[in-house]
DNA sequence: GTACGACGTAACGGTTGCGTTCCGCCGTTT
DNA sequence: AAACGGCGGAACGCAACCGTTACGTCGTAC
């Protein structure tokens, strides 16, 4: 009955209504006014701003990321690490990813909604990624994968979101190998 | 002529204010219902929320960090790791930082601000560390202190601001020795 | 062609915050 | 003793947004 049309002009409304002020200031009537719909619709499918950028996040940070296997370790890494690049340098991502993270650490439920999305794709990611290096000899048996992860995700999310500075291909190629040669000495 | 108590209880009041509704919440009236003090008696200090944050912030943020030099790079990192990661579990400084990190995502003024604060502070521990440890001859000449900080400071603050996974003890000295081993390294 | 329902518009009363102003109080300075 | 000035409190007019309601339009289903 409700028209997808509409849904569709005000899930993007969101979208760039959160990267431009954030959730703190996200307001109902700016999304309404945005979308060129009426406040009603927005209510008629969602009954408050908690609700329904849960609801539009949730659905848009559960799209999977391609788990990479290119053969090798290196290749994946440095792919995997290309990918989450690309993303952090994109224009609403990097806005709205950490304006979230920083909401989740006062509201259990997007805390809890952000964590479901990351971590369960990450740590997917990440115990691939280093279950396939393993098994391929490449990295040591006892190789953490958390650890591995917070290797791999940290200095990219730091270096691009929180520091933002440019992260050239050759910066990419460096970071890279670093954290190859952190965790194949990670057995020490 | 200004009261000098109760500008501190502004200032207490702003940092609590920041930590539990964010920047993009914050309000002059509650800061100064927090505060037990007229909304005049702020007006009289800063003309508005942001220029009030602003000198709050980075006030706060120029406190400058202790550089360690414990004789050994291993120490110093450690050392280092552990001040960092116990100034991000703090309860205050966790909801802070991620949250005006966020919002300088959007505002040039805090953008400028946090970088002032951060890169001069962090550029600098970075640079005697790794310049500390290459006189030693613990790492390479060529070892770029800028990877050095990422590499450093992004694993710590992914995991404790942005996944907020507590960070035990040895998990601290893994992510230390995988570090160190990435420094080593990064001559390849 | 009639009924249904989602749509936009407009208005509602209520809340919150803005930045400003005026007041009376009170401690300090002179 | 008098003048000064920061203080809290209260109120100002204005703006934004909340969540809800009533209304008229329009496309679709029956």
């Amino acid at each position: 009955m409700l028209r997808g049309d509409i849904t569709v002009a005000i899930r993007t409304a969101v979208m760039n209504e959160l990267a431009e002020v954030g959730y703190g200031r996200l307001s109902i009537e700016a999304v309404a006014r945005r979308a060129g719909v009426g406040k009603t619709a927005i209510y008629r499918r969602w009954s408050n701003k908690l609700e329904m950028v849960l609801e539009i996040i949730s659905d848009v940070a559960e799209r999977k990321v391609p788990l990479p296997d290119t053969g090798s370790f290196a290749g994946d890494l440095e792919l995997l690490m290309m990918i989450v690049s690309r993303a952090l340098q994109h224009r609403i991502a990097s806005q709205i990813i950490p304006d979230l993270m920083a909401e989740a650490a006062r509201n259990p439920q997007i805390a809890e909604t952000l964590q479901r999305a990351l971590r369960t794709h990450q740590q997917a990611v990440g115990e691939k990624l280093v279950g396939q290096a393993v098994a391929r000899g490449e990295l040591p048996e006892d190789t953490d994968a958390d650890l591995a992860v917070d290797l791999i995700l940290g200095p990219l999310y730091w270096r691009l979101a929180v520091a933002r500075q440019p992260l050239g291909d050759d910066d990419l190629e460096k970071l890279a190998a670093a954290v190859t040669a952190a965790l194949r000495a990670s057995s020490d």
